[in-house]
Order: C-alpha cells, then sequence, then structure tokens
DNA sequence: ATTAGCACTCCCAGCCTACGAGTGCTAACT
DNA sequence: AGTTAGCACTCGTAGGCTGGGAGTGCTAAT
C-alpha cells in the first residue's frame, strides 16, 4: 500500500485529493465534470473520467451506484491521511475559545474532562468522547481519613492526575481523631507514590504490625476503595455531540444511526474500543477509518483519538466520533490538540501537589 | 373540564380509555372496529363511531387525516391522565431490579444519580433526566481544611444530601496543619446547618475576629468555594435514554427528534424546565403533556417529573420525557418510585451523618 | 496521451392507479 | 330514542410507470 502510494502519479493523486475534499464538504458524489470545473487541473473531465475509473479499480474510490459520481473508499481516506491530507491548524478563534474555556475550568478535573467533551464536540461538529483519568492505575499523592461523625469517616484520597476520590465509612468501633490521624499520616509515608492497586497488599502485610489494632477497619477501608475505584472507572467516559452526528447527512436515517448511538451510550464498549488508542502512548494521534475499527458497530464511522496524561503515563484519551467522510485535518488537528492541553493542565496540577 | 369529566358517560369513558390504551401501545391511530372487537363494550362498531365522533367535538380525540382512526388529543390525554388511567404497580422485577441497583450504589450520591438515571430511561424506554442535588442551597454537615502541600490546601465540604464537594486552593503563606486543624474546628462550629451561600456573609463578619490572621485566606476560600458552587450546579444534570426516545416511531424523523435531543443536551433548559417540578413539594408527580409545556421544544412531548428531597425539602428531580404517547400509569409509577427511593436513601445518609 | 462526442445506465421526482382502512350518513330495527 | 347494518365516500399509502438529469464508459479523432 505505502509503495503504491509512492508510485502514484501526481494528477492521480490531485485527482483524489480533489474528489475526497469535495465529498467531505459537500457530502454528494462528486462527478468529473465538477473536478474539472472547482479544482484547476488543467486536464478535460474525459481525462479525469479515465483516471477516476484506474482510481476506482486500484480501491481507493467507489461508486454507490452506476452513474453517479464517485466517493472515497475507506483505502481511499486511508491514502488522504497518510499521504494527501495538508496539515492545518486550528482557526485562531477556536483555539481562542479553547483556552478560554480551559481557564476557567482549571480547578476541578472532572470539570475540564466534562467541559473538554463539550468543546470537542461542538468544534467537530461531531460526536466526541473524553475517557477521564483512571483511579485504578494512578499515583496516589494523599490520602487522608476525615472524621465526620463517630460512626463514619471520609476516606479521601488524592492522585496524580488531580482527581479527589472519596467515599463514607462507616465504622464500628468508635475512634478517635487523633488515630484517624495516625492512620492517615503512616498510610501517607507509606503509599505515596504507588498506585492503590499495589497499595492494599503492601498495607496489609508491612503496615499490619505498626496498625494491628485496626487490622479490620484497614480491610474495610480498602474494600471500599477498591469497589469506588472499579465504579469510578465505569463513570470515567464522557461523551457528548451526539445530536452534531444526528446532524450530520449520513445519519438522516435513524437506523443507521441507531447502532453507533446505542455504541456510544454504552460506556463499557466506548472504553474498549478506546483503549487501543492508549497502547500507542502519549503524542499519537490515532485515525481509524470505516472498517479498519475492529467494533462492527462503527464499521461507517471513522474514530480520531488521542490519548492523554501525565508524567509520560497515559491515564485517559480524547476521541471523536463521525461519519468516515471526516474532515480529517480539522479534527486530527482539534483532537491532537486537546489531549495536548489536558496533558499539560494535568502536569501543572501534578508539579503543584508534589512540589512541596 | 372537570364538569364535563363528571358528565361524562359511562360508555363514552370506556371508549376513551380504549383508544387511548391502544393507541398507547401500538401507535397507530384507532378505529371503531378495532376498539368493538378488542374491547368487550357490547356495542358495535356503529355506535362506538357515533361516540368517537362526539368525542371528537368535545376535543379528546382527533384525526391525523380524515380516513384514519383516531388518536388522543392533548385534552384527551389530560382526561386519561387525571380520572380514567388505572393505577398501576411497577412489575416486581423492575421493582427487585431497582432495589438491587440501589443497594449497589448507596455509597456515593453521583453514582446514585447517574445510575437513577440510567434505570429510568431503561424501564420507561424514554429519555430521562435526573437534577442532582444542588450544593448552593444544602446544608452543611461538615467542612474541612486538609493540607495537600505547602502550598496547596484541600477545601472539603460535605452537604446533608451526602454531596462531597471538594476544590484545591493554592496559598500563598505557609499555613501550619495544625492552624487549618484550628480553622476547620471553627468553620465548623460556626456553620453547621447554614447553607454555603448564607455561610459566607456570616462568616466574614462574626469570626472574622478570631481569625483575622486568616482573613485573606477566607476570602479566597469562598471565593473559590462559591465558585465551585456554580459550575457544580451546572453540572448536576444526568440526561439518559436518548437512544430510547429515537427508537419510538414518533421520533423516526431525525427533523422531528431534533429540537427535543437538543433540549436535552442544554443542562441549562432542562433546570430550567424541571424548576417548577420542585415548586410543588416533595411527593407531587407531576405529568406535563404535549402543549402544557411551556418549552416550546417539548410542545409534542410529555413530561413527567417529581421531586425528590432530604428533610422536607427538596434537593432535585427526576423526570421521564417521552412522546405524549406516553404509557402514562407506568411512567408516573416507576417516576414517583423512583423520586421516593432516592429521598429515602439521602435520609439515611442524612441521619448517619448527623447522628452524633 | 488527450479530448470531444455520444450512447447508455441509473436514480429520482412526479404522476397515476388500485387498494384498504375507516368514516359519516341513512334507513331499518328493537 | 337508542342501536345497528349497509353503503357510498374520503384519503393515505404502496406499487408501477415515465421523463429528465447526471454521470459514466467507450470510440474515434486530434
Amino acid at each position: 500500500m505505502r509503495a503504491m502510494a509512492e508510485n502514484m502519479a501526481d494528477r492521480k493523486k490531485a485527482i483524489l485529493r480533489a474528489v475526497t475534499d469535495d465529498y467531505i464538504t459537500t457530502a454528494e458524489p462528486v462527478g468529473s465534470r465538477t473536478i474539472a470545473r472547482k479544482y484547476g487541473l488543467g486536464v478535460s473531465s474525459a481525462t479525469i473520467r479515465n483516471e477516476m475509473a484506474d482510481l476506482e479499480d486500484e480501491g481507493y474510490l467507489e461508486q454507490p451506484h452506476a452513474s453517479a459520481g464517485r466517493i472515497p473508499s475507506d483505502k481511499g481516506y486511508r491514502f488522504y491521511v497518510d499521504t494527501l491530507m495538508t496539515g492545518r491548524d486550528l482557526t485562531g478563534l477556536a483555539e481562542k475559545r479553547i483556552r478560554a474555556e480551559y481557564e476557567r475550568r482549571r480547578d476541578e478535573v472532572r470539570a475540564l474532562v466534562r467541559t473538554t467533551a463539550r468543546m470537542l464536540g461542538e468544534i467537530s461538529q461531531c460526536a466526541s468522547v473524553v475517557v477521564g483519568p483512571a483511579v485504578r492505575t494512578a499515583e496516589i499523592r494523599h490520602i487522608q481519613l476525615v472524621p465526620l461523625s463517630s460512626e463514619t469517616v471520609l476516606v479521601l484520597v488524592v492522585t496524580n492526575s488531580g482527581l479527589v476520590e472519596h467515599r463514607v465509612l462507616s465504622i464500628e468501633h468508635t475512634m478517635h481523631p487523633s488515630d484517624l490521624d495516625r492512620i492517615s499520616r503512616i498510610l501517607n509515608n507509606r503509599l505515596r507514590g504507588s498506585t492503590l492497586a499495589q497499595m492494599r497488599g503492601a498495607v496489609l502485610r508491612e503496615i499490619q504490625a505498626e496498625l494491628s489494632a485496626y487490622a479490620t477497619f484497614l480491610d474495610q477501608m480498602f474494600e471500599l476503595l477498591l469497589a469506588a475505584m472499579h465504579s469510578s472507572d465505569e463513570e470515567r467516559v464522557y461523551v457528548d455531540g451526539l445530536m452534531q452526528l444526528l446532524a450530520q447527512p449520513e445519519f438522516k436515517d435513524v437506523g443507521r444511526a441507531r447502532p453507533v448511538l446505542e455504541f456510544l451510550e454504552s460506556d463499557d464498549s466506548v472504553l474498549r474500543a478506546l483503549a487501543a488508542a492508549g497502547s500507542r502512548g502519549l503524542g499519537a494521534t490515532v485515525v481509524t477509518i470505516g472498517s479498519e475499527n475492529v467494533m462492527d458497530e462503527l464499521q461507517s464511522c471513522s474514530v480520531v483519538s488521542a490519548p492523554y496524561g501525565v508524567a509520560g503515563r497515559v491515564v485517559g484519551a480524547v476521541a471523536v466520533v463521525g461519519p468516515t467522510r471526516l474532515d480529517y485535518s480539522m479534527v486530527t488537528a482539534l483532537v491532537g490538540y486537546m489531549a495536548e492541553g489536558l496533558s499539560e493542565i494535568l502536569a501543572r496540577l501534578d508539579l503543584c501537589e508534589s512540589g512541596e
């Protein structure tokens, strides 16, 4: 495929680019006449027709029906994205808007993530997905027990990705605030820098001696925290812009849109689909086109995703989901920018808290 | 209208009920023949035709076109809901499922609210909305300053509705943990039981003497908390089941569905629309049918809503949004049940925390 | 190698028709 | 007087037909 890319004649490339650009903006199959008129290639429509026939034979274009114009195939889009697409920056306006919104929302991670999803959706005019930071794998910055009443304790965990997770724990035997402070201090000393998942084993073995009086309490606490991690991992997915997706002509038929929306409403599926995005490491924006998607429901969609993270570790991902007829250059720029932005803000939060 | 209800002959009522029941399940205009066959009223279709013509004259039924069956008008639905509808309980299955889910989710309010929205949507097969507890008007149960680093303090607020709100505050001058504890204690003593909104004035006047050294700190803290309240109030709206809504035949046309979905995607509009639901006090399930809705976008929908709350105070609302052809008896039962359930759980949380 | 010309294909929109569902009316019946 | 059977009438929908337009592929000329 790549070899073919090298070999393709320039005029053919230009035609493929023209067809793709035109179809991306008009959503109508594009004919040879249109290309000849709108894109000054200096050749007649007949020539373009011949080239287009070749491109179809080679699998880059297809015809919805015999006497319609051509539209790019998945392979055509792939070629467009890999070698034809002109890199584009965000318009100053969008960039300013994003900056402004991020300025307002920097204080709380969940709000930040939610806002990111909304902005992605509005600017791309597609559905957007943001997977928030996971608690499960995050490093712990701080852990604290706060007495609420004689029977309840608030367990507070702050992670390096800025997440604050909390649960209320009922206790059987009254514990004095100073006990809680002492436990908090010990937990902090031992656990800072490790993840919640690692933590449990370590504590239950190493610390038990020191805190044996509170063994059952600690056990309950970890039970609760692990359950909390689990449920908060289910709640990491923020989807927005479903409406924009429905506005796209390829989804004017509800029947066609339904599977995609169903998919997007299932946090679980979304998490699974985006797991791949994270695996390539920070800074890699991945474009998945139509049939390249593993998930059946997304075969008629393209997904542009990028992971974000702190200190070189991936903690989540942002993505845009739209029809294969996607404005790839705009969306890749946007998704990359947003992922970078999130990483930056999280890094600042991280520095801030560990800078003692 | 109510007088008319008294006067209406029993047979006419039975026919109106039959038409409405049938249309609710089939989504097809229902003719006199169908009524005569499926609902044993002991009269011929001709008689029913006559009655139906009367009901149409009186505005309870309407005809989509001249030779179609009848469908209930908004007025017809209103009469059905007010006097015809047979009260129904949830099926054991749904009730069990709700209980089980609530058992799992009782530990964290946000998860609870989110789960409620999801269950509402799935069971009603319509869109669902849950407005989470507001921080702004909630009573404060506990407030605590937690040192994170030398430059940052976590401000923690626990409300009687079980909400835990937190913000990270950067401080200029280093404060010793014991200072923070002292401030926490004083804030707690003074503020427990009042709302955040009331709190600020009180503190800045009364406590300033006692805590004058920390005046700027307190000022910043309140600034942050008030901002936090504001943004968290924007994020109280949980919508689910949009997909189910699209599955309803009246929304098979995306053009018709769009305004409604747009409305549901705008948290702001949803909040405004549901503000009314809260005003009637706890325990009141309100049904708003089609043109009875103030919002233009909802004129083709019905909304069933009920507020929930703690200690007699309304803190939020649950609602189902669907086509006017709604299974009113099922949905009102469901919405009422969910609102009650939420209230109960919140009450238990409340007792738990104040029971010291 | 490129282009003009032309026949051909196919979708789409509009029109017509047959059909079925359901009504409203009238006249007969209890 | 209320109820019912019968029937003509209305109207929307589905299926079939047609003309126009867009676009192609092929061929022959440049």
